[in-house]
DNA sequence: TAGGGTGACTAAACCGGTTCAGTTCTCCGG
DNA sequence: CCGGAGAACTGAACCGGTTTAGTCACCCTA
């Protein structure tokens, strides 16, 4: 009959067990409470230090009704969100609060509105998550309605246009697209267009709405706009369109770099110069960018840090503390070579011919 | 003294006493265990369905000892994994296995070979998942002994390089490579570089052995060879060498995209017109690669039905199946305009001056 | 010296499931 | 007609924490 080592993790009770105390003394002394004399507390956080004692996450999530997790629901398809360098950098920013937190991220990927919903409704019902990170905001978004009826705490990723419940953590963008509009005017450009993302989506809108504006300001004319789904498809579509333009623009700001990069690639197959005969500004910054030929002049956003933020302000929340809405570091705009002047400031049309071997 | 309607919703007791039975028979009915009869079964779950009574999963948690999720860590740099589309699709494929069954994707993202491991024990101690998918398979992976360790169950998307106790997920990415070669060699292309990814990393170092293997078949030389990061960066710095070179090769295959279209810039910056001085391909198939100027020749591997696979064979085994490893679809070729003949296919002196008006 | 207050601590209920040892009832064979 | 097996079901322990009500010793005050 052999000693059967007991391999299973310690339990609150062998602690208390060790200590001579009850396992609701230990829980106290775990958690701060008053009630617990120094010399008590300190022997019973020593036990637990020595038998290597770490409180069930299951058990405490159980009895506190707490998850001890964020929830992020991204709801966009796969294929957009792989050309978009934002998220890694975003959930790696998220990732460093919550790990020395203790606390895990719960990742949702799903696409279309309804099985979005059904998602926050599952991670709610589950009870996975304690709190939800909205990003991709949309217009009248009902996620804010949906994660109050779900009792889930939140922050939102930028300022939506309808009351919130929930704090913001914004990073301002239109800064950003106002340089852009600056840089180019500033060169010369009067023909300026954009392509932006989806108006439903409140970033897409925002970064339409600041380059109108910045364009009025300068006195040029703002309505050579095309919408996209932000996908680096109708990016391309949108290029071509607006090069088939009898007045076409000498410069496009698109909202992403990935819609930019492939407005390079059309511009170029149609045998046009860029930056000469095209300038062309992306934005968010992706890494390649910077390696195209011409590389890629764009707006970086601090992804990371908004991560950070989204995160702390998320758990402060959750922890009952009142979150007041935070502002981060603006957009900057970084100059590199897929801008320049117009080929003529005066006349336009010694540009090249639109059509030139194309495939596909 | 008014009622108070009981907001909270309905728990197993509920439902037993609803039905007139105990909540160890609830229990039984709902897991189809053995020892309830047909009659009696049908009424408790008509019960729960009219109380909308979905058992906590917290609960189960503590009692089962299971955590009904699965987890993912991801140690690759942020930047690097942002050029790279295969995660988002990957996951999405994950997600879309999950969610029926009811389980959760808990993810991390960290950097460094130390934080990963931390994170590991962290989600183990924890209990926060079941299984995990591990990826990113390097040469003598500690991470299965570390999963044995924690006694969680995983898969590794590849076949590790030393005994493991886990189903692998593999996809043959050796096909594509091959597929690759013979289709520059039929082009007439004699001497290709490749570009590839860390050695250490098994799939960095089985596509450059495929690259090598069907160089050698075709009695080519195999020894133009760079390891980079996979990041953008490298990936132009290993260009720049290539070009270089007195006897620069005509042809550069390189093991992801983000690097192939970091590639293509500085080729073209060069001077170099690709295709015609210069065929480049890439790996894996981002979206963007098909509307650059050449449209990106490219491998695509099936990165949503990998998640789907890995996913699902990691359910079966947690519950306890045996589960062979399983083999998908090879990696397919896909041919764009970034490859062609070379410009002169006897002697390749013609080629343009490497040094053109640089900027950065 | 009784009464009241306070600090330290314990015992037990509780969170919402799962599981196991029994209990009861029915049916069948000898 | 009795004994035993098996099906159907109950009651309680259990998972590992938190929390509340209550006990006890001690000190201070009137």
């Amino acid at each position: 009959m052999s000693f059967v080592p007991k391999s299973d993790r310690p339990t609150i009770l062998d602690v208390a067990r060790r200590a001579g105390v009850s396992k609701g003394l230990v829980s106290f002394a775990l958690n701060d409470r008053p009630g617990v004399s120094a010399e008590t507390r300190k022997r019973i956080l020593e036990v637990a230090d020595e038998l290597g004692w770490r409180p069930s996450v299951r058990a405490r999530s159980l009895s506190t009704d707490r998850a001890f997790a964020l929830g992020l629901v991204l709801a966009r398809d796969p294929d957009i969100i792989a050309g978009d360098p934002f998220f890694p950098s975003f959930i790696s920013g998220i990732e460093s609060v919550l790990a020395p937190a203790g606390q895990a991220l719960v990742l949702s990927m799903v696409e279309g509105e309804e099985a979005e919903a059904r998602s926050y409704r599952q991670l709610a019902s589950h009870g996975r998550v304690d709190g939800v990170i909205i990003s991709d905001l949309r217009a009248n978004d009902s996620r804010l309605a949906l994660a109050s009826e779900l009792e889930l705490s939140a922050v939102t990723l930028g300022r939506p246009d309808i009351a919130s419940p929930f704090p913001a953590v914004t990073v301002d963008d239109a800064a950003g697209i106002r340089d852009t509009v600056a840089h180019l005017a500033d060169l010369g450009h009067t023909r300026i267009a954009h392509v932006g993302g989806p108006a439903v989506m409140l970033h897409g809108r925002r970064r339409r709405d600041s380059f109108q504006e910045a364009m009025r300001e300068r006195g040029l004319s703002d309505d050579i706009l095309i919408e996209t789904d932000f996908s680096a498809a109708e990016g391309a579509a949108a290029t071509a369109r607006l090069l088939a333009l009898t007045d076409r623009p000498t410069a496009i700001v698109y909202s992403n770099d990935p819609m930019a990069i492939a407005g390079l690639g059309v511009a170029q197959r149609a045998g046009l110069d860029v930056p000469r005969d095209l300038s062309i500004t992306g934005f968010d910054g992706s890494d390649v960018g910077g390696y195209l030929h011409p590389s890629l002049t764009t707006v970086k956003t601090t992804a990371r840090k908004w991560g950070e933020a989204a995160a702390s302000a998320l758990l402060r929340l959750i922890d009952g503390e009142q979150v007041a809405d935070i502002d981060l570091d603006p957009a900057a705009l970084v100059v590199l070579d897929s801008t320049a002047p117009p080929r003529s400031t005066t006349s336009g049309n010694a540009a090249a011919p639109i059509h030139e071997g194309e495939r596909t």
